[in-house]
Parts: structure tokens; sequence; C-alpha cells
DNA sequence: CGCGATTTGTGCACGTCTTCACAAGCGCCT
DNA sequence: AGGCGCTTGTGAAGACGTGCACAAATCGCG
């Protein structure tokens, strides 16, 4: 049960592997990882190789074995990966082993479609409670829950261990709730109002915004249009953009 | 003194603002930048400093100033930068000084929610057509706009500009969506469907996964724990996390 | 049992991103 | 006019991430 984890000595002891401290970059991909796994898991993949992987997870296949061999080597030359076996390493890496409960505040148009989504309990999370400010929204049930107001949040957090909380509140109130999620003991928020949020250190937050998303979308397509009235400098110049411009969680031009 | 534009006015015709390639780090983070400017000049600053900024956008001031180096020279040494200015670069560079229309695919769930966010409108879009494939969606109402059959694609297409694509299905129509798309012209795409597309050289896309984003922050939740359990290696633990704990789009622990 | 085909795991080189630290530039005040 | 304080813009260094290329390991087969 106590497991020791030093910098550098990675000694494993006894059947649970000590976490190892992996780049964040490979953190933000072994879920993209894990949902191709699943898919061959499905479809009668006992084992897969890392090209077949990568290509199922839109990476390159170099890429991929780095990765997976942050994780310990759980591959076979010749042979590839133990797709259940490797579902289960990533799964306890990313702390999926337990159901993690989420509390979801703000119930309005985006809080809707979340609070119905299937998504969280098919990928590891279990929905415990969703809470707004709204007293008409409070009391409404949500695909079996019952919305709380904002106000219920300690009692309830002191019921269910709340691992993570999403806010899908107007950006105006998003700093207020974080401090209520913060001050209940949540380490981990989720965000999708536009805007900063300023935590204490130890709390992880992650932002969802779609315009941000939209206007990245948009800097190239303005980039292609210039590039396109520009003197042909050869043959197409759309595929002369710079190496780079792959970002972090951007797929493009991925051949079929 | 060097060049100043209008949107439309000067300049555009003959002589072409040279688009810099910008580091895709650096795009990603000009929306952010953007937004925390309209709120400066919502409250009346009229000058604004990297330092002021950067805090306002949730970064470090020395990685602003290089950001916005990349554009020109629009600070003024000493005072700042000029907020109205800078809102203008930044708008053109990422192209958004003409409204892109707006396609979005799927109006279940989430594309309900999608159809009546306002912060496409004022952030520089336009939904311009909503589709789906369900017969009893189609000629829905939805804020305005009518839901069209898929195979409308093309026609309607024509008629607007579609500039972004916007999918909302069903993972397993996903790839399907993504090809009448680009079919049509369609050279962005933003992914709300979880899976992998594939598409030609020269059409970008993005992808946004909550469960992904979940399971990011469960790995650093799981971490967490795992520290916690360590003896005491002198001092608050949590904050012994690598320097480079900070992905892309994550903040972590900005003081207050 | 040994050999060839296959695929992993990784050393290495290269490119990108971040951060520091400071010179250069600007405005204000005297 | 000149000096002073403030802030930008950037060179350089280091951290980080990526991709190539190949040795090492394993399997299947004769
Ligand atoms: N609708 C979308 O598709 C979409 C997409 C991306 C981002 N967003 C962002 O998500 C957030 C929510 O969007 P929406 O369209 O659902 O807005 P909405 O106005 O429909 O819903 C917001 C909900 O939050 C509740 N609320 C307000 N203050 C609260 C508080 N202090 N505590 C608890 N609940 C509170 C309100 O009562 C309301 O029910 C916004 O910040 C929006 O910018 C929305
Ligand atoms: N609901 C959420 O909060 C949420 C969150 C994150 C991601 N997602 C993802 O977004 C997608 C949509 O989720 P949802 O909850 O809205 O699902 P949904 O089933 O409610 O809606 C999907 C819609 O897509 C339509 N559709 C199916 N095939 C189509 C086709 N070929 N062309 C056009 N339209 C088609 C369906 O008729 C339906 O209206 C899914 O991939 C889901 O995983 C949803």
């Amino acid at each position: 049960m106590s497991q020791h984890r030093h910098p550098g000595a990675s000694g494993r002891a006894g059947v649970v592997p000590a976490l190892p401290d992996l780049p964040e970059a490979t953190v933000a991909r072994l879920p993209e990882y894990l949902r191709a796994l699943h898919n061959l898991a499905e479809t009668g993949h006992e084992t897969i190789s890392s090209e077949g992987l990568a290509s199922a997870a839109g990476v390159n296949s170099a890429k991929l074995r780095k990765d997976l061999s942050q994780l310990g080597s759980y591959g076979t030359r010749g042979v590839g990966y133990d797709v259940a076996l490797l579902i289960d390493q990533i799964e306890y890496v990313l702390g999926l082993t337990q159901r993690r409960a989420v509390a979801l505040v703000g119930v309005g148009n985006l809080g809707h479609a979340l609070a119905g989504y299937d998504g969280f309990a098919t990928r590891g999370f279990r929905i415990a409670a969703l809470f707004d400010a709204d007293p008409k929204r409070v009391g409404e049930e949500i695909s079996g829950l019952v919305v709380r107001h904002i106000d219920d949040l300690p009692r309830v957090a002191a019921e269910e261990a709340i691992a993570i909380g999403v806010i899908a509140t107007p950006a105006a109130a998003a700093q207020r709730v974080a401090d209520e999620l913060v001050a209940v003991g949540v380490t981990s928020i989720l965000n999708f109002a536009p805007c900063v949020l300023s935590v204490p250190d130890g709390v992880d937050v992650r932002k969802v915004d779609l315009a941000i998303e939209l206007q990245i979308l948009s800097f190239h397509e303005h980039r292609k249009a210039s590039l396109t009235r520009l003197p042909a400098t050869g043959g197409s110049t759309l595929t002369a953009l710079p190496g780079g411009l792959a970002a972090p969680d951007t797929q493009e031009a991925i051949g079929t």
C-alpha cells in the first residue's frame, strides 16, 4: 500500500508500480490512447502494434512508443502491446481505477447538455451533484439528479467525496464559484466560463473555451487565405506550412 | 510610426500586411489576450502594461511581451500598450475583421447549447446554419435559425461562405460529417465528438473532448494523493510539483 | 535449434517554448 | 534641457518536446 517515489529511482514495489512523474505532454495524450484502446478491445483486438495504435490515436508511432515507455515496458517486441493490459495500466496511471465524483455548477444552457452527457459515466466519472444559484432551477430533475442550491455545496461535499468541480456559470460568477469549490476541498476544476480563475497552489484548473478554439481556427483560415494570394512558390502552398503547426491538441492533415 | 490599419480601409488592397507566421503557442494565447483587452477597454483603461495584461490573461509578463513583439512594436516604453490599438491588431492577425460564418452539424443535446450560445456572436463569429440528419429535428427553429437536413449542406454552402464547421454529432457520424464538410470546401473544423478525424492536407481540425480534460485532471488528483502519502520531505509537498506542470492550456496555481 | 521477420525501447539531434535579465526608449518632472 | 523612473523589446540560456534511426528482444518457422 505505502509506496515510495523518489525522483529518478523508480523502484517498483511489488504489484503496484510507483507513480512516475510523466511529462505533461504525455499525460495529455494518454486519454486519447485509452479511448483508441477501448475501441480496439471492442473490435476484438488482443494486441496492437505501436503503429496501429498510433494511427488510431492520430499521433506518430515514435511519440506513442516514447509515451508508453514512460509507464514501463508493457509491450512485447515483435508482437506489440497487449490491449487489455495497456488499458489497465493507463487507467491506473490516470487514476481511473476509482470512479471520481464530479460536481457540476451552473445548470443553464450548457450545464443541461453536460448533465445529460453519457461520456462522464462511460469514461471513468460520476456526476455526483448539480448546483445552481437560481431558485427557479433548484429542485429541477435532470437525468436522475435533482438540482441543488449552491449554498448546499458544503453539505453535499461532506457527503460525497467531490474530486472535480465543473464550472458552467456565466464568467461573472465563475471566480466566486471556484472559491466556493476550493473552500470545500476541491482541488481540480474544469472551467467553461471564458475567464481566468485565481486558485491557491495545489489546485489545478483546466479551461475549455469554445471561442478561443474558433479564433485559433480563424487565424489559420486567415493565414491560408493570405498564402493563396501570394505568387505561387511551387506546388501546393497549403502544405508548405511550418512543421510546428500542429498545436498540442490540434491535428492537422493526418493522411487517410 | 509604422503601419496603422483600419478594418477594410487602408492598405488592404495592394500592400498585404505580411502576415507573420507566428509560433503556434503564441497563436493559442492571442485570443486570451484579446478577451482580457476587451474587459480592460470596457472598464475604461486606455493603456495597459505588460504586467497588467499578463495578470489579466493569466500568463507571465515576459511571455506576453514576447508574444506581442511577434506582431510588431505596438507598445510604448515607459507607458505600456494602447488597449484599442492592440485589440485592432490582434483581431486583424486572428482574421476577425471579417465575421466568419460557422456551420453547426448535429443539433442534439450539446448542439442545442451551442446554437444558443451568444459567445459566437460576441467574439467574431456568426452561426450561419444548423444541420442534422434526424428528420424529426429538421425544421425546428433554434434561436432564430431553422435546422436543415445535412443533405442541404452543399446548397447552403454555396449561398453562405462557410468558414468553419462545428461537429456535434455522435462519434460514429463524425468522420462522415467531416468528409461532407471538406467536400463543400470547409477547411477548418472544430470537433466535439470523441474520435480522430482524417482530413486532407490543408484542413485544420481542433478537438474539444470533455472526458480528456477530466482524465487529465484525474491524473493530477491521483498524483497529488500519492504525494501526500509520502513521508514529508520538508515543507509543502504540493508545490513541489515539477515546473513544467502547466500544460499548454492549463493554469495551475496562479496566485491571488 | 537457429534464423529471419518484426516490433519495441531509446540515444541523439533538432526544433520549439519559456524565462531571465538588461539595454534601449519614452514620458514626466524639475 | 537633462536626468530619472518606468516599461518595452530581445538576446541568450535552458527546459521541454519531437522524430529519426537503430540495437535489442521476441516470435514463428523450417
Ligand atoms: N452554451 C454554450 O454552448 C457555451 C459554450 C461554451 C462556453 N459557454 C460558457 O459556459 C457558461 C454557461 O453558459 P450557458 O449558456 O449555460 O449560460 P446560462 O446563462 O444558460 O447558464 C448559467 C447558469 O449558471 C447559473 N448561475 C449563475 N450564477 C451562479 C452561481 N453563483 N452559482 C451557481 N450557479 C450560478 C445560472 O442560474 C444559470 O442557470 C458561460 O460562461 C458561457 O460563456 C457556454
Ligand atoms: N452533451 C455533452 O455535454 C457533450 C459534451 C462533450 C462532448 N459531447 C459529444 O458531442 C457529440 C454530441 O453529443 P450530444 O449529447 O449532443 O448527442 P445527441 O445524440 O444528443 O445529438 C447528436 C445529434 O447529431 C445528429 N446526427 C447524427 N448523425 C448525424 C449526421 N450524420 N449528420 C448530421 N447530424 C447527425 C443526431 O440526429 C442528433 O441530433 C457526441 O459526440 C458527444 O460525445 C457531448
